[in-house]
DNA sequence: GATGAATGAGACTTCATTCAT
DNA sequence: AATGAATGAAGTCTCATTCAT
């Protein structure tokens, strides 16, 4: 960010070492994870000497949170970008899921490495400030449920508790992607988690129906009618229409 | 394996410190992590000497990935006898979702110790015996999913892709309730996660309709079925706008 | 040692378990050296369990000492048996070196165990009985020759310290066996021994003289005679040229 | 490596602390063997801390085959340039011998050290390597045999079992110094070493001679006149009268 | 006479961090 | 701004030894 003699805002050699570190940091600690990752290794990676770390992050912890806490705010940063449409709603939220599954196919490194950064054996702050990242997501993404609430296009949930879900289904997809002998294409992840967010899992009524009457009935009938009486017959004990 | 005066088998000794190892060990894993965690903490838990734990367990990568292990094939067992019933599908479907909030809630130590196990910093071998454990839910899950499509009560979808999911969303859930400032009651938790499940997240289509006064159920009828081809015809852009 | 009721002296199964010990833990510290030797390891090997170890002998380092002393000393009776003959010295001393060679052969085991003690890190006691117990043939040795000598067979020379590098003959015999490419035959190994011991390392002086016309008899008639001062007016830089 | 003032090279940082921790562990491994050296001991004795010692060398067992193989390196150079002279064979081989009691006394510890790595307890790979260093010395012995041989000096024997044999001898040496009330000079070791390579152990043939008319009886009656008849009559087959 | 689960002192080794250059 | 040799606290693991059975 120092002005040089020719005026133009040069990078300072310190921000070459430095994002070569967060880098190559990225790159180690969503490998090989927090523990198993060496400052030597990363210094190997980096091209840079040990003593170069140092010189950037005070600790290896701050060197992680930083990376996890700058790679968050990034992905936010171009979350927003992405988000602004102005698209009738199912098609808001067709483009949402699927930036979604782009950003996170990018950003995996990134989302494997904060994961679950109780059981790292941080030391609490770090603990603190990686489950702070987090949180800036659910927030986010909490919040844009709300909004959703209020609009009227989603049903009423505990907008936390889904958003710590979303979260859980990154994860979730991730390690599919991680495991499976055969990983999805980023269009079939995208329908599919599409679909799990809209309709939930279970099949439209079979024709013989446990439906009452005509109505529904009919609906469903055609094989489609997702929304419907879903929710009604299986609702969790109430099973009236209002579901949550 | 000594016959005690009364008859029964006794519990070779060895069993004794090897049972209270486990659960002296799942406790501090869970609690702090597995580097955080010494084998000495464990030992003073546990009410053992040092040594013992290496009597019992070859290295403490072991004894944690024996832990997992033993824990998820428990868990497993716990499942396969909750699960028998003769309720019809959605009374079924809606236990299931209840006996698995509790089994989290119970064994919620064993998720967060086996969560994320890259991210963790294992050595590659414990992470695999640890992702095993985890593939053999992933499996079970997977499998009941697709008896659940043959018998049409679950719509088309990639069955280890949700079952990866729903792991995920074990995640979540845990985190929500560590995270939040007010966990949700058993009961609450059962019911969003059966919502989600069988709903998604979307409103019930708002009954002065999108438009056509014709009415709700007609409205899903000819809605084009987002359930019935979501697994083939749906590319993200592909999708119809009526579908949510 | 105990008298059974059919009178004769049973071998005690103390005893049994006793030597099988010992076979056990020659086999395996002449393999491993002591300290990599696990008393698991003899233990698995003598089919006993590791207590009993400590019921026969009070330490591992009393085992050591207890196989080599023992070892030593039924080889020295061995030696002791195979001695005696009534055969012309020359003969007699032949045979002797291939009784050794025989020996070294059969208790190879026991050689490489007892080499060098001080560098194997033994409390100070051990090392004092196992040099004790090598100590042991170099007196037998110094003994021999020392009799040799004052029966006008052997030359003068340190006795003592010639029976040390005896021993270490044995050593270097050994370790040729055990690293070259084709260990050779017990009959050249001996005949090998025997000429060293003989005639030492050079060739016998080409016939065509050493350059006077007189004969070779008068030249090492003259030569000042190495072998009799050896131990006496020899310094380094004494001997004159026509010696050797 | 960096260039000084004087222009000369500098020794590296590096070599110091390297250096220091090699003649710490010779002088500690040699002293006290490998087991019971403790790296606390030898990172105190050079001066440096245990850290150190690993950034040096990976492994205790590392720094020990260093050690062994860089001295057997050194020692062989040292051989290398004392070898040299144009001295005729007789006083050449004299002072062979002197050069070698001199090194090996000079190098006591080294060979201590070195001696027997089996029986050390070491892990294969280390045991390996010292051998290696050992077969160094052997094969350089040989070789130098072989050259003997055929310039006629030594009479034939299997150079390579002869150069253990000469090893052993050495560690034969070294115990008697060891272990002895009175350990002998360097004089009359290297005197006693010089006698048994030239001429064995045997006494000249006694004064009723197995000898010719004269010449030799008489050299063999002042009590001198090594060489005559020793070969003939006890050697191995080939032996002629004029063993030097 | 024999067992083998349990012990615990102490060893080797790791690796984040420092600091003189 | 960068380096890399040096550090030392702290952890995992070993293994001879014990003792109740």
């Amino acid at each position: 960010m120092s002005a040089t003699r020719d005026g133009k805002t040069a990078i300072a050699p310190r921000s070459r070492s430095r994002q070569k570190i967060l880098d190559a940091a990225l790159h180690a600690f969503s490998r090989r994870g927090f523990h198993e990752t060496r400052m030597d290794d990363i210094a190997a990676l980096a091209g840079v000497a040990k003593g170069t770390l140092y010189y950037n992050f005070p600790s290896k912890s701050d060197l992680f949170a930083a990376l996890v806490c700058e790679g968050m705010e990034r992905f936010i940063e171009v979350l927003d970008r992405e988000i602004v449409s102005d698209l009738p709603f199912p098609e808001h939220f067709r483009r949402l899921v699927g930036v979604h599954i782009d950003l996170l196919l990018t950003w995996r490194d990134l989302f494997v490495t904060a994961a679950n950064p109780v059981a790292h054996g941080f030391d609490p702050e770090t603990v603190e400030r990686v489950e702070a990242a987090r949180d800036r997501y659910v927030e986010y993404a909490a919040s844009a449920i709300r909004t959703g609430q209020e609009a009227g296009y989603l049903r009423p949930c505990d907008p936390d508790l889904v958003a710590s879900q979303v979260l859980g289904l990154f994860d979730g997809i991730l390690r599919h992607q991680r495991r499976a002998a055969t990983p999805l294409s980023r269009d079939v992840l995208a329908s599919e988690f599409h679909a799990l967010l809209t309709q939930g899992l279970l099949a439209p009524r079979p024709a013989k129906g446990t439906g009452t009457g005509k109505g529904t009935g009919k609906g469903a009938g055609t094989g489609t009618g997702t929304g419907t009486g879903t929710g009604t017959e299986i609702g969790m004990g109430t099973g009236t229409g209002t579901v949550v």
